[in-house]
RNA sequence: GCGCCCGUAGCUCAACUGGACAGAGCAUCGGCCUUCUAAGCCGGCGGUUGAAGGUUCGAGUCCUUCCGGGCGCGCCA
């Protein structure tokens, strides 16, 4: 149940019986405990556009909404904010132990994150796209969406055509991702420095994307190589992406020819120093100069606005997607600007709503982009490693009692998801600053705080021998705590309708850290075994643990009962 | 030069997209364990939201200008 929507639609009703039609009721959480649960704001904008006093519409509508069942309390506050306190009977109902109601109807999105570099390791800046696109995948498929992963990974530009060059120009080979790593770092030195050399990684990309069987079948080695190398650090992560999400640049080369073609048809393509360009008005400067767009380099090669395009074509008309959520770095604003200028002129858009959602590059303590330990690491296997080691030795020293195997267990829990939460739980379309002490000292808004109100919840009901799935009935609910508590776990619901909306996982974060706070305080307040309510309260805890353990796995944190 | 993003407490971050007195954690000071995990809870201190104008009943949020910081801008992705 989503008690926000259902607030706002019956106050809408005496909105538009007050005369306000298209009113919204602006209803959001209560800005002060005192003002109860929710506050309705609308009818100050309302009673403007009226000519009404803001307090006399506010106590029509509060009169006359029809909020029985719902709201115990509904009253009139400062200059006319409709403030309401949901019934306990109410909130009690609306538990659902993590459950959610799919009011996604099967709308198609498309989401693109991730794309990694292949014939390179995945580094720290591959972070953030991958898990935030993973958490926002997770969150609409449980909303009822009908999600599409597309892994767009980078297998088809002059990065291969400088290592393929360079290996055949040394004769050099290897099955080992480390040393592709290497050739590759060699063949980007000499790209730079030596102009011949440039010519022929050119050729090679061209020949690649004509199609030539020999250099084709050693590109595919490469990619196999690579991408389970991306396949391992997806499974390390506990990221839900799979090799059938992979649809990776090379998937479009086919497309490029009838693109530009296409383009060419629609009048949009200039001749410009041998390259195919378009110029869009929207992309001049001040200055008078247009910001251009090449689909095709001079020496007849793609570039990555021509496969974008043609995924964008793929998306909408051939995946018939309403949405397409491009989950990709703020540095590649001005370029998807321009693929969707682009892509709407020449009607591959369809209708659908394209969208990306910039995030900024982590930074270290110093300010600078962010690298593991002192060396010049960027290696997201080191990151993960070194989070796995911090997090069992903070657990050996909280925790001793464990034996080796849970260790491991709550080490990984811990450690990855440390890392995890502490980039989701941010709202930053700029940069942010990772810090290992914050995200691992376990106080504050942190995933070990999360998993630590779980573990005490699992705890709770090992010492009661309690089987928490076979508790009846709904809870009664008495004391302040307890109604903050269920009213915290009743906006599980509206919070993963604003992630959808917003495409920002932080409101889970954000949620998921006041609800394990609700508990805490919850905890310290009622006992719970030793209480003449105690079957109440149990189902508290457990409508708490399984919203907790639901909320952690949308943003692919793991749970671990000890701790 | 043109363009995009950011600027909130000493530090790291919120503020549900224009609502009430800007909230958390860390740090700091103090209180609470012979009862369910103290990895916890309660309280104190800490703010001219970079600056100045403007729109509005109401601005951290929208507009203008300026100051700081980051990033991008023709054949890389």
């Amino acid at each position: 149940m989503n008690l926000k929507t259902l607030l706002a639609e019956r106050l809408e009703v005496a909105l538009r019986d007050a005369g306000a039609a298209a009113a919204s009721a602006i209803v959001g959480p209560a800005t002060r405990p005192e003002f109860g649960d929710y506050q309705a704001n609308g009818a100050m904008a309302a009673a403007k556009r009226l000519g009404m006093k803001p307090r006399d519409l506010a106590l029509r509508v509060a009169e006359a909404a029809d909020l029985a069942g719902i709201a115990a309390r509904c009253d009139v506050t400062g200059p006319g904010f409709i403030s309401l306190t949901i019934d306990d009977d109410c909130l009690s109902e609306a538990l659902a132990d993590g459950r959610t109601e799919p009011v996604g109807g099967g709308e198609r999105v498309v989401i693109d994150y991730s794309h990694p570099n292949l014939a390179k390791e995945m580094q720290v800046h591959h972070l953030r796209s991958t898990i935030i696109g993973d958490a926002v995948a997770r969150v609409l498929d449980a909303l009822g969406y009908d999600v599409i992963r597309q892994n767009h990974v980078g297998d088809w530009g002059t990065g291969f055509g400088r290592l393929v060059a360079h290996l055949n120009d040394t004769g050099e080979d290897s099955e080992a991702l480390g040393d592709l790593e290497r050739f590759y770092t060699e063949a980007s030195e000499r790209f730079a420095n030596d102009a011949t050399f440039a010519d022929r990684a050119r050729q090679v990309v061209v020949d690649l994307q004509g199609g030539d069987p020999a250099t084709l079948a050693r590109w595919q080695r490469y990619i196999d190589i690579s991408m389970s190398h991306c396949q391992a650090v997806y499974e390390r992560l506990g990221v839900g992406l799979e090799p059938e999400h992979v649809r990776g640049e090379s998937a479009y080369n086919d497309d490029l020819d009838g693109i530009v073609e296409d383009l060419e048809a629609k009048g949009l393509l200039t001749e410009s120093d041998g390259a195919l360009c378009a110029f869009l008005p929207e992309f001049k400067g001040k200055d008078g100069k247009i910001a251009p767009i090449i689909v095709r380099k001079s020496d007849g090669g793609y570039l990555y606005h021509s496969t974008d395009l043609a995924a964008v074509r793929h998306r909408t008309q051939t995946l018939h997607a309403k949405r397409v959520l491009y989950v990709v770095d703020a540095r590649q604003g001005l370029h998807f600007k321009q693929l969707f200028a682009l892509a709407r002129r020449a009607a591959y858009d369809a209708g659908a709503s394209l969208e990306h959602h910039p995030f900024g590059m982590m930074l270290g303590n110093d300010g600078r982009p962010f690298k593991t330990r002192e060396g010049s690491g960027t290696r997201l296997l080191d990151l993960l490693d070194e989070a796995t080691v911090r997090a069992r030795r903070l657990v050996e020293a909280k925790n001793p009692e464990l034996d080796g195997q849970q260790m491991d267990r709550v080490a990984r829990a811990v450690g990855i998801g440390a890392v995890k939460y502490a980039d989701l739980s941010k709202n930053r379309t700029g940069d942010y600053v990772f810090d290992w002490d914050a995200m691992m000292s376990f106080e504050g808004n942190t995933a070990p705080y999360l998993q630590y109100a779980y573990a005490r919840i699992q705890s709770l009901f090992q010492r009661g021998r309690v089987d928490a799935a076979a508790l009846t009935g709904r809870p009664a609910i008495r004391e302040a705590e307890e109604h903050a508590l269920a009213l915290q776990i009743a906006r599980f619901q509206e919070t993963l309708e604003q992630v959808a909306a917003t495409v920002m996982p932080h409101h889970l974060c954000t949620y998921l850290y006041d609800l394990a706070a609700a508990f805490m305080r919850f905890y310290e307040r009622c006992p719970v075994l030793d209480s003449d309510v105690r079957n109440d309260r149990l189902l508290l805890c457990r409508h708490t643990a399984a919203t907790l353990s639901r909320g952690l796995d949308l943003l692919g944190i793991e749970t671990v009962d000890r701790m």
